[in-house]
DNA sequence: GATTGACTCTATAGTTGCTATAGAGTTTAA
DNA sequence: TTAAACTCTATAGCAACTATAGAGTCAATC
């Protein structure tokens, strides 16, 4: 099949696969005569795989270090869990930083009503000389 | 003052400080004979309140926004107010995505455990196959 | 007065994972 | 044969910077 209907049938749009290709993460694949990319219908779990990675954050050279793997799978698996972990602990550290943003503007909010002009302001007044 | 020592006192990078110049939350500054961006200390009040919006995550763009509506004071000053709101509700949302993300990542670190091979991965195996 | 060092200037590339073009070529069907 | 639909590569854009390259400026020292 050709790049189409292989975007079709994976969810991802033509320019993703040909971006995966670029990075690695998909071989190169082989070409027709007029040099479209010709692929077989393994390639769509592939990207599966891929969308899935993709679905928990994980980057496109982390994905690629994943594909790496497979390909030695009688190594042990510890670096794949301590992946997982590490991002565990950073989406852990963005929703703090999330939570006290929140809270932040919770309370920048509060110091503004209606009807109040640019001048009165309470928001820019806390923005303008907020210690 | 140079744009140097304005770095400092501002602890806004030099390079920063040139690029709120172009994208217009400072006003061109003047020049030296030889070129040089001369500052006033009025200047690092103006990047003190970018940092305070830089800090609650609002874009360049809508700082510009905000310098602009200060040039009317005697506006009403709903359009700030509901750029804070539409700014809490971004950071809610993404809370609750990342909260997801946090309970996916967990189950997924819970199918793989020690002294398995790349093979036997239980994240390796959800990633490739799940559903 | 020449040189050194610290500073500044503009312009550009890099970051991330795409999307969206431009301009050209290929294939299929009418 | 010509039009539509597809594909190709290469490039720019997003956001908010950082980090260079290569050139110019300025002040102090030898």
């Amino acid at each position: 099949m050709k790049i189409g209907e292989l975007a079709k049938l994976s969810g991802c749009s033509v320019q993703a696969i040909r971006l995966y290709e670029k990075k690695h993460l998909l071989e190169p694949a082989q070409r027709s005569e007029g040099n479209f990319r010709l692929y077989d219908s393994s390639v769509v779990e592939q990207l599966m795989f891929i969308k899935r990675c993709r679905s928990i954050n994980l980057a496109l050279s982390e994905i690629a270090c994943l594909i790496e793997f497979k390909r030695a799978p009688d190594t042990r698996c510890d670096d794949i869990y301590k992946m997982i972990d590490c991002h565990t602990d950073q989406v852990e550290q963005r929703i703090h930083e999330l939570e006290n943003l929140r809270r932040d503007l919770e309370s920048l909010r509060a110091s503004c009503s209606s009807n109040r002009t640019i001048q009165q302001c309470g928001i820019l007044q806390n923005l303008t000389s907020k210690d």
